[in-house]
DNA sequence: AACCCAAACAGAATTCAGATCAGGAGAGAC
DNA sequence: GTCTCTCCTGATCTGAATTCTGTTTGGGTT
């Protein structure tokens, strides 16, 4: 199944320009808080050629925190496969969600601003198909955190508790920081990520 | 400093059916996806009139914030006051926290899911103000969670951790079920309060 | 009873951001 | 050259939130 993310883009398009300035724009001042037009001036179209790129602005949204999900996901997949015993998965995975540029910490605020967007269903077609990507997404993201507990319950290096329980709260401790956090503010990623790090092995321990 | 939800109602008054009828739409549908004329609908009076008792749809939202931060605050308060040792408080805390009423379960849903609202400042005057009061009530809240994790951690009982690292993770835990939980879904509120409750303790532990 | 006044309310009109329509410009293919 | 697809624009529309301009309602006063 070919996306159009993925697709080749044609060199003059401005979708990524477009889908930058909307990250910047909804990260810091909020979804609903930014003109959708004052992203096409940030790009320096007009308003009505970003219908070009996306149906809407939610449409717009969704992609974005597809994007983001797919990022997620992947990056997870790919560093505890790294690993070999389930308690060093589990740190790997934590350190590599807060291993992120600004531009991915704005990503991630964004997706967790707006998660309730992906419970009920859209009007459009295409923001719809979006919509059911993004859940699918979640869904997979959920899966890899479970499944990495699941196999830490088997091999006896975490206690036996509900797993669907147990990812879902060290996923919720994961991804919380991005409620509060701010580039430049008063605690650092690093800081976070040590914290969160032990917290989640305590979650999953005796 | 007397609020205006404390002064006595006019005896007439729609205002407490009119945020009733929000907090239903809000919190089934989505604040966004309600028509604020469908409030007026449900209450039974013309569209305008709901501007007699909030400025504008953001100003009821906020105001339903408030009100359910204001419980929040109040019932930890109060069954904590009950309890001396940090351990059965907390345990009292998180008990109290998922000890809601339908109604309760979905203004926290919208609280939770509209957190990112208070960040930003406010155009007119009145939704400011009750902006800044719902900030404060956040502060609050989490300034009861930060000094029950304090005196745990003089006590001896918890682990000698940053408290507000500690307490924001545990804030985290237990409003995150709110994202997911559903009246009637396949998950009770009583098995999730016990995770929860076993899950804060492991945080603080050792 | 008649009167007063503030709270409560409604219909028409306005606003404004998001979205549509109907086409135009530009670059590469042939 | 002209065909065609991508990219783009100005004018226009739409619909929900909000404002304007009053009118009704009902308890208290005389």
């Amino acid at each position: 199944m070919v996306r159009q993310a993925t697709v080749t883009e044609s060199p003059r398009s401005k979708r990524g320009l477009i889908l930058s300035a909307a990250v910047e724009s909804f990260g810091d001042d909020g979804f609903e808080l930014t003109k959708w037009a004052s992203v096409a001036d940030k790009v320096g179209i007009g308003q009505t050629a970003l219908y070009h790129y996306f149906e809407s602005k939610v449409h717009c949204l969704l992609t974005i925190m597809s994007t983001e999900l797919e990022r997620s996901a992947s990056r997870f997949e790919r560093v505890v496969s790294l690993e070999d015993a389930p308690i060093d998965q589990l740190r790997a995975a934590v350190r590599a969600a807060y291993d992120v540029t600004p531009q991915e910490v704005l990503q991630m605020r964004i997706l967790q601003s707006h998660m309730d967007l992906l419970a009920t269903p859209r009007q459009s077609e295409r923001e719809e198909a979006e919509r059911q990507h993004a859940r699918e997404l979640v869904r997979k993201v959920e899966e890899n955190w479970t499944g990495l507990v699941k196999r830490g319950i088997e091999s006896g290096d975490f206690a036996d508790r509900d797993p669907q329980q147990t990812s879902r709260a060290v996923l919720a401790l994961v991804v919380s920081v991005w409620r509060w956090y701010r580039t430049g503010g008063p605690t650092t990623l690093e800081e976070t990520r040590d914290f969160v790090s032990d917290a989640v092995l305590r979650l999953v321990g005796p």
